[in-house]
RNA sequence: GGCCCCUUCGUCUAGCGGUCUAGGACGCCGGCCUCUCACGCCGGUAACACGGGUUCGAGUCCCGUAGGGGUCACCA
């Protein structure tokens, strides 16, 4: 096979959504796995809501997936002159003709299909206009169209698919499409050709919404008297509701940019994105990214669409379950050391970031990691679910504070006679943490996990959390004691 | 409506004629562990859209039906 060249070709209309990323991934994986090139092509020919400020967000998106490319960003609008230069051509060798039917004239005649719910395709009408009657037209300065001269004999477009296989498509069945609009506008099927054809594409990998332009895009390939590229159109992603995700149904929740904030790890998202449509045919789910451009093929794509798991309303899930699920996977497993580096941000976000986690206290940031990651799901939580470990102005999740300490009233003398019982001793380790406390429940008579509990509302603000035993020993000496010392002000009774 | 595509547990999927009383993952439920929760481990729940063929044998092939999706612009 030739040299293998993909492209990623956004409109800047927007941010860079998750279907939008997973095209790039397939794109990217395909591209890494056969040696070959992805080409970032940024689709801006409609000026009138192409912004500045989307291309920086799709590239910023891209950027932090981890998806780089080769060349590029190109821009369509730098090559306009190709576009008509390509439209001349067709003309020219007569695969394309003026069309001077009127814009209103076409919509009438469309109308009166839809009302007859008859099919629609435009006749043809100005196809065989004699050079004289175009002259005319012309010298009159009428207004008019560039449309494709597609082939009026028996047959049909066919290829193949490298994801939905064998497509046909009957010539019968394609009207003849403009190409050029009456301002003098390349449409899209012509630009997005000839840019391909320029960048050599061998291999277009998009969504199948893209799958209908693919015979008249053919057409236009072998009228330019290029080789049409190997085409894999792969499924859309859908809601619960079977309807298409965007940006206007389902807000944030599709936005890449949404997943950083939230405190995904961007391999995470990738994981997540890749797997939905796609398989590598046997049982793993999580990759590193060599497995995964090694296990990557377009065969492994799936035909049918595929769905976003994301309840709106679901309080416990605030995207598809498996994303956040994969995304917590990933955050008890990568090195600490660059677990650190992704929560730094957040905790400097928070203002609660303290430079001496970079020196003096890296141990013991890390060592403070490792013990609470396991529980966590994104790396928001360690500013909120593990600020008490960073900060002294957390709150007592209202749960642990009913069911672990109001619940038992004497914890408000206990708890600080455990602070007692600790800052007695030279030196806090879990054993001796563990000793004082049982010693403590005993001789109140109660059972061990009350103190123990209470102790895990008032030091760590959780109802749930690593061994408290760990946490008396791990946490700063005067912080522990100090929490347990003030537990009764959580008793203050308001009126 | 025309044309095209799709249809296995709630969701992502494995399956490419017999090894499928359909496997894995997430979710959910139960158990173990335990100071709590999580992790981990063990167990459970739950699917071949429907109807006809073909075949000794069909989740796997063919045809219909139903459902879903895409596309039918002087948008990209």
């Amino acid at each position: 096979m030739s040299e293998v060249r993909v492209r990623f070709p956004p409109s800047p209309t927007g941010y860079l959504h998750i279907g939008g990323a997973r095209t790039a991934i397939y794109n990217w994986l395909f591209a890494k796995k056969h040696g070959g090139k992805m080409v970032l092509r940024i689709e801006d020919t409609d000026a009138e809501r192409s912004t500045e400020e989307s291309i920086r967000g799709i590239i910023d998106g891209m950027e932090w997936l981890g998806l780089d490319w080769d060349e590029g960003p190109y821009f369509q609008t730098d090559h306009a002159e190709e576009h008509n230069a390509a439209a001349v051509r067709l003309l020219a060798t007569g695969q394309a003709y003026k069309c001077f039917c009127s814009k209103e004239e076409l919509e009438a005649r469309r109308e009166a299909a839809v009302k007859a719910k008859a099919d629609y395709r435009y006749n043809g009408a100005c196809r065989d206009l004699s050079p004289d009657e175009v002259a005319a037209r012309e010298a009159a300065s009428a207004p008019f169209v560039i449309r494709f001269k597609v082939p009026r004999e028996a047959g049909a477009v066919a290829f193949k698919d490298a994801v939905c296989g064998g497509i046909e498509r009957s010539y019968q069945d394609i009207e003849d499409f403009v190409i050029v609009r009456s301002n003098g506008q390349p449409l899209y099927l012509l630009c997005n050709v000839v840019d391909d054809i320029r960048d050599r594409i061998s291999h277009v990998i998009r969504g199948q919404d893209g799958l209908a332009n693919t015979p008249r895009q053919i057409l236009l390939y072998r009228a330019l008297g290029a080789q049409p590229p190997v085409f894999a159109h792969m499924p859309l992603t859908l809601d619960l509701n079977k309807a298409k995700i965007s940006k206007r149904s389902h807000g944030e929740v599709v936005a890449v940019h949404f997943y950083r904030e939230q405190g995904f790890i961007s391999w995470a998202l990738v994981n997540f994105l890749v797997l939905l449509g796609w398989s590598p045919g046997d049982d793993r789910e999580i990759f590193s990214q060599e497995e995964l451009i090694e296990a990557f093929s377009l065969e492994g794509i799936s035909r049918a669409n595929s769905i976003f798991n994301y309840r709106k309303d679901d309080p416990k899930f605030f995207t598809d379950p498996k994303a956040i699920n994969i995304n917590a996977h990933y955050l008890r497993t990568i090195p600490v050391s660059e677990l650190a580096t992704l929560v730094k941000p957040f905790l400097e976000q928070e203002k609660i970031w303290d430079p001496a986690y970079d020196g003096d206290k890296k141990e013991w940031f890390e060592k403070t990691l490792v013990m609470i990651r396991e529980r966590f799901h994104t790396l928001k939580d360690f500013t909120t679910l593990g600020r008490a470990w960073f900060a002294d102005d957390f709150t007592v999740d209202d749960k642990a504070l009913q069911k672990n300490l109001l619940k038992h009233p004497p914890l408000k003398e206990w708890l600080p006679e455990l602070a007692d019982r600790l800052a007695a001793l030279p030196e806090i380790t879990p054993e001796e943490a563990e000793r004082v406390a049982r010693e403590l429940a005993e001789a109140h008579g109660v059972k061990p996990g009350v103190p123990i509990n209470g102790a895990r509302a008032v030091i760590t603000g959780q109802i749930k959390g690593p061994s408290m035993f760990e946490v008396f020993a791990h946490l700063e000496r005067d912080k522990v004691i100090c929490r347990l010392r003030e537990t009764a002000k959580y008793f203050v009774v308001e009126s």
